[in-house]
This record gives C-alpha cells, sequence and structure tokens, in this order.
DNA sequence: TTCCATTTTTAGTCTTATCTAAAAAATAAT
DNA sequence: ATTATTTTTTAGATAAGACTAAAAATGGAA
C-alpha cells in the first residue's frame, strides 16, 4: 500500500462512518483536496488490487480487505494522537498534522507496542474512538451538549468538527476530555446557553454546543 | 525537502562521517541501493536546491545548509532509536528499519519534545552520537575492544558494524551498552579473546572484537 | 603520451500520482 | 420525453524518482 492508496482508504472509511455505504468520487475528491479525475484513477487502481468494489458512474465502497486496512490507518492515526497528548504535551490542536504523517509508518509490531505503552486507550484525544486490532470499534452513547436541558449535569465525551479554530477555542478556555458541564441557563430563541464547566462560567453559542458530545451524570 | 532528497544528504553525511570531504557517485548510489545514473540526477537536483556542491565527474560535497539538514534526519534517526529500544522495549537489531521512517515525520516541535521526552540522550541504542539541534556531536572516546590487554576492564560504549545479525548475536548473548568487559586471555595466533562481559564468560573472534568499542574503566 | 578500463553522465523509458480539458453518462427540469 | 445541468470518466500532460543502454570523461598503465 502506498501513501496515497492509504489515504484514500482511509478517507472512504471515514466518509462512511465505517459502514459499508458507497461514496462518491466528488465527495472522496474534495474530501482529499484533489480532483474527481484523480479519484477515478485512484478508484480503478484500488479496484483493481481488490481495496474498494468500484462501478463506473456508480461510486465506490470498501472490500472487507480495504476497510480492514483503513481500520488500522485510523488505529494508527488515534493512537499516535494519543502519544503526542499524553507523553508529549502536545495541544489537542496541535496533533492532526503530525499524526497523519505517523500513521503512515509501517510496522505491525510498532503499533500493538504503542497501544501497550499508552496502556491501550480507546478514545484519541478528542473523545473519537480507537479501533482495535481487528478493526472492531466500542461504540460510546454520545450526545450533543445542545440537547441537554437546564440544570443537567454531564461529561464531555467528544467534539464533533475537529476544526483547528475550533480546537483552539476549547483548549484556550481550558475545555477538555472529562470536564464536566452544567447547564444553568438556555435562551429560547437563539438556543445559547450558559454553561458551567469545571467551575467557571461560560456563554456558548448553538454552533459550539452542536458540536461538544457529553454523556450524561 | 522529500523523502528521497532527505535520504540522499542523509548517505553523503554518513558516508563522509560529518566530515566535509567529496562522495563519489557510485559510492553514494552503492549506499542506496540504486544506480549511479539516479545518483547523478539527484545530485544535479540538489545542486541546484544548494543543498550540495557538485561539479561533473568529481563528486559532491554537502554545503553547510545540506550539512545541516543531514544533521537533523540523522538526529531524529537516533531520537527515534531510543524511544523504541527506551519506551517500547524493542531490541537493538530490530529498531533500524522502523527509524528509517520515522526519521522523515515532520515537525520542529516534535522533535525537541521528544528529546525532553527522552531526558536528552547522547547516544542512540547502538552507541553513535545523536546530533544536537544545532548539528553539533559530542565525540566520545572511544577503543576498540580488539586493543584491551588482558586483565584490562572497560565499558562497552558501542558498536561500529550495524550489520543486523551481528547485532542478533550481541542481545541474545545479552550484550549491551554499558556491560562492563574483563579481557582474561587473548589468543596470540587468531586474537579471539576469552572475555568476562556482566558476570559471564564469552569466547570471542577477532572480528567480533573489532566492532564493540570500548572505555577503559 | 596514447590506449584501455573504469567511472560518470546523458538520453530515453517507466511508474505513481497528480492536473486540465474535453467527452460521456447520469440526473434534473421543463 | 427531450433538453439542460451536473457528475463522472477519458485522454493527454507533467513532475519526481528510478531504470537501461549508450556515450563521454577520467585516470592508470604501457
Amino acid at each position: 500500500m502506498t501513501r496515497a492508496e492509504e489515504n484514500y482508504l482511509k478517507a472512504i472509511y471515514q466518509l462512511t462512518a465505517g459502514m459499508n455505504q458507497r461514496v462518491s468520487t466528488t465527495a472522496l475528491a474534495e474530501r482529499l483536496e484533489t480532483k474527481p479525475s484523480s479519484a477515478t484513477d485512484m478508484l480503478q487502481k484500488l479496484h483493481d488490487k481488490a481495496m474498494v468494489k468500484y462501478t463506473k458512474y456508480k461510486g465506490a465502497q470498501l472490500s472487507p480487505e480495504g476497510r480492514h486496512i483503513a481500520s488500522q490507518i485510523v488505529r494508527k492515526h488515534r493512537l499516535w494522537e494519543v502519544f503526542l497528548v499524553e507523553k508529549l504535551a502536545f495541544g489537542w490542536d496541535q496533533v492532526h498534522e503530525i499524526a497523519e504523517q505517523l500513521e503512515h509508518i509501517k510496522s505491525p509490531d510498532l503499533v500493538e507496542r504503542l497501544d501497550a505503552f499508552l496502556d491501550c486507550p480507546k478514545v484519541d484525544p478528542h473523545g473519537d474512538p480507537i479501533p482495535d486490532k481487528n478493526g472492531n470499534i466500542e461504540q460510546i452513547n454520545k450526545i450533543l451538549l445542545c440537547d441537554q436541558t437546564p440544570n443537567s449535569r454531564s461529561m464531555l465525551m467528544g467534539i464533533k468538527d475537529t476544526d483547528d479554530a475550533f480546537l483552539k477555542y476549547l483548549s484556550q478556555k481550558n475545555i477538555k476530555l472529562g470536564s464536566v458541564i452544567t447547564v444553568l441557563d438556555k435562551e429560547p430563541f437563539d438556543e445559547s446557553m450558559t454553561v458551567d464547566i469545571d467551575q467557571n462560567t461560560h456563554f456558548i453559542s448553538k454552533i459550539i454546543s452542536t458540536n461538544i458530545y457529553v454523556q450524561p451524570l
């Protein structure tokens, strides 16, 4: 598997959220910031390698083989993110680009040793689940903060949009995985919230609250 | 810098042992397991990028810029080797190939954090010095085991030939950096030795003893 | 110094992954 | 159902890096 091939498999995997749906050429190209014609070429090639099932004009979907490989790329990406944050003290917003590189390091042994070194984490620093070596992911019951009612208490379990600016916003306010959130008030007209997060009061717009996953306490 | 370019710079750096000598096209190609014609192409390119000074038919030598980049690749390679051995419990003989990949990860921040995480090691698991961020290396006074006389005590500081089979031989016998070696006897005709290493007696051929660096105690 | 063997470079080809522009298929709209 | 629009694919080009085969330069030996 070349690096480009791996990136395509991962993109299909992520676009379908691990489900076995089909992905259009354009959607794939957009994800990878490339042109649809390039995506077509690569899909042809991955089809020949039996990594995807691709039918002209009908899009592509991962084969079991392709899905497994994709899951392991994601596994590596997320394990390395844990390493960078937990061991090297990087911030949430700094690790994605580096993990994009590290995920392509080839050594089955390395992945398992890294996993053990990190005490087999189940989620990455953004709360996204880490697939195990068979590609299985442990789904966690996650609810959006915007759906919480006043006086509810919940714990921050993940973030939906891992946009860089959003991550910076959160880390700047010291909001992190495991933070305890109490909804103090909710404005009816714009659905903004006043919340208490780890003993600090914050005003949160609807956009923010729809991008934060919590688990009720 | 592409990965291939980095590999060429590193190869020149290592072939000249950090010195500023010239390297022939053939020597370079051999090192990189490629053909001289490929090396010529790359040297032309690196010359255009001012990374090497290259004169047709006269070989190439690193520019200050090129030497600095090469030193940082070596720095990364060796730091990652320390990480793999110290933190992930890999054996001596297992880390080179993985470090060959990791050395190309691009993130200045990562290197410095990794260095700190490992407590700023001065040598890699084979005893080779790790260049600092300016490319300077701290030279350690190393002597070959074959030059030690009977009854001398010394500490294993490095190995010369990092050949895989040799590394396996050493790790199998539990011989490692820091091992204390006492020369018990030396055969005059084949220069083989009987030595005590960490309270175990070993018979060592001349080939072995000329590939082990020690520091007298 | 002239010739010969070796080293090095050039020229042309190949593969991977990308692009643009144009053609073809699919979908939507009238 | 027949355009019109959008999506997708093909065709042809490009750049990086490597290869083979052939030409050119170098350096040593006679």
